[in-house]
DNA sequence: GTCTATAATACGATAGAC
DNA sequence: GTCTATCGTATTATAGAC
């Protein structure tokens, strides 16, 4: 079992995941992560020595659990297609959230990537791993050229998507954009 | 001819405006402001009363110039094919700074939507703006019932490609993307 | 290891002299 | 209108008692 200090670790994690991906990460403050982890006010430098290391912190956290869901899907799913599909899904699935706070990789590279490099090349991870594994699949598929490419395509459309759906707080436009995606898979798929 | 006080007030203007885009708002101080506009220190409330009267005066800003440059093109150039692709131009000769900073209309959106959403509710006019002026040119050309549907894949595309080329540093990524967009215009207009 | 108290600084904003 | 001085608050971060 875990000791009190690991779980007392975690739970000031998940608090700032989730402000970091409700309020940003330069708007969220300590006061907000020790509030919501309900952790003492001071008590926060004993796990984390600066704002930086939370913040690292959580893109570990979101690796790990993005990890275990991808080679779950990998586990589960047995076609490239069902498993971009899939992917496309959670899009979908994620209507509510993407309306109010957007894509949780995309806008916290956004922000950081205007003027703190070095923490948006962290967050960066985040799309390496997705990217790497959509790459995957488009391989599988029969576009072992074309994989990059497409994954980052794939990856632009969702983004634009979500972006888009945000900014008017449409979630048709979202049904709209996941389902052209689809649309665009399968033809990629057929004409493997 | 300008008075020393409106003179002033631009300058403030100007100075905001490049800092928002090139740090986001929120981490845009009033001291880098002033600093950046050469104002005295306490001189700025003499013209804005809070920061979001800033950032509203930076968003009147930029709406006028891109009416301006709105009616501009659509004075100098004569089809809707040419005009939507003078928009996607734009995107393509602004590379270093999307690659630096992102797009400003797009990442200031993304900022403020997350939680302060009276002043993204200013800044979505800047979407509005555009998307407007993108549906009157897919109108003209021949689709006026899917002309706001189309407006806003034109947006979203261009938001998704952005996005990317920022994370990756890819000045190729968003050449290519801007080309494909451009085929799928020139397909639009052939069909209409 | 846990927590309180508080330092040090940067922030948005105000008062009032000129 | 212009500017200096400064306020009150919130911020990240530390020192040190328990």
């Amino acid at each position: 079992m875990a000791t009190k200090s690991e779980r007392t670790q975690q739970r000031i994690i998940d608090a700032a995941n989730q402000l970091f991906y409700r309020k940003g990460y330069n708007r969220t403050s300590f006061t907000d992560v020790v509030d919501e982890a309900e952790v003492p006010r001071g008590n926060i430098y004993y796990y984390f020595k600066t704002k930086e290391d939370m913040l690292r912190a959580v893109i570990k956290h979101r690796m790990e659990t993005t990890r275990l869901m991808l080679s779950e899907w990998e586990k589960s799913i047995k076609t490239p297609l069902d498993r971009l599909e899939r992917f496309v899904q959670i899009m979908y699935d994620s209507t509510p959230a993407l309306l109010r706070s957007g894509c949780p990789m995309g806008s916290l590279n956004v922000e950081l990537a205007k003027d703190q490099p070095e923490l948006k090349n962290d967050a960066k991870q985040l799309f390496d791993l997705f990217q790497q594994w959509l790459a995957k699949q488009f391989a599988q598929m029969g576009y072992p050229e074309e994989a990059r490419e497409l994954s980052l395509e794939l990856m632009a459309r969702g983004q634009g998507i979500i972006v888009i759906a945000q900014v008017y707080q449409d979630p048709g436009f979202l049904e709209r954009g996941t389902k052209e995606i689809n649309r665009w898979l399968e033809n990629l798929d057929r004409y493997a």
